[in-house]
DNA sequence: ACACTCTAATGGTCAAAGAAAGTCGAAGTA
DNA sequence: TACTTCGACTTTCTTTGACCATTAGAGTGT
């Protein structure tokens, strides 16, 4: 078994004991496996990625930790998961708008939620000087990175 | 836990028996903590700077003092503050977070408000091929974007 | 009393050392 | 070819200490 696959089973062993969050240090676990501390940020990125449904966030320095947090379990959340998947590189302001409204809709996010989201995505948000297409680009990233953290919260 | 953590936690607790306001003595305090009293100006930085909400003052000499203030602005104060001359052309990731963060403290946005704020400008959803500083003009942007549509909505 | 100086008691600043975690390319392996 | 593993280098956050600035009050001379 690769070592990349035991630390793997390692951290959902964890997340599977109950709490749906782990925060561990990265030096440790290094050491505990016998191997390179980047060895985990290997793990982390092709393991536990947001495409995979988890999300981590880490601080440096004295007393520096790393939290990995799993978003995609339910139903509701699926949803999400194939709305995610929906969304590729790529979306015009019309489409956010379009979407969000569907998301207000079916009650996944109050009003004022959709009216945040679409601002965040608004001409106005983007009025700098970059091509269409990489405004576009950015609608995509930000709309995933909100979607994201909306499925984060239904868990329940 | 961090020392800083620790005597931020300390603080924390004096403000919150009742006065939103503390006085203390830094030299006392690092006895205390057993630390280095500069320690203590580290953590007013980093934790009771005004974008975390606080105000400090102090004095020098024979019994000088530190004086620690909890801000309170009503939602709109804090809002045009943010619009109009906190936030320029530019805003890091981190400072994003500090602002929502205190937003959210100040019960001007809701915790699931704030989880989408930060997401919308998190370095997840910049994740596009710029410069630090184009992000970082994109983050003044999303915000005030949003910011403005909280600031519409708190009027009706 | 008054003005001046001296000093002890404070707090402030900054740069360097220490303690994590992150990045990225080279080398190994299936 | 694609996936793993490692390690040198980087970045971020914390802690400390040496040196600086300010203030209240005691002491001194008139």
């Amino acid at each position: 078994m690769r070592l990349s696959d035991s630390i793997e089973s390692f951290i959902k062993d964890m997340l599977d004991d109950g709490s749906a969050e782990v925060e561990l240090k990265r030096n440790e676990l290094a050491e505990y496996f016998r191997c390179a501390p980047s060895q985990i940020n290997y793990v982390l990125a092709t393991r536990f990625s947001p495409d995979h449904g988890y999300l981590t966030e880490s601080r440096r320095g004295g007393g520096g930790y790393i939290r990995i947090v799993r978003v995609v379990q339910s139903g509701s959340q699926r949803l999400m998961y194939l709305v995610n998947e929906r969304i590729g590189d790529s979306l015009t302001g019309e489409e956010c708008i379009r979407l969000i409204s569907q998301l207000k809709e079916a009650k996944v996010v109050t009003a004022d939620e959709a009216s945040l989201m679409a601002a965040a995505v608004s001409a106005r948000a983007l009025s700098v000087p970059l091509t269409d297409e990489l405004k576009n680009a950015m609608r995509a990233r930000i709309m995933k990175s909100m979607l994201m953290t909306i499925a984060a919260r239904n868990k329940g």
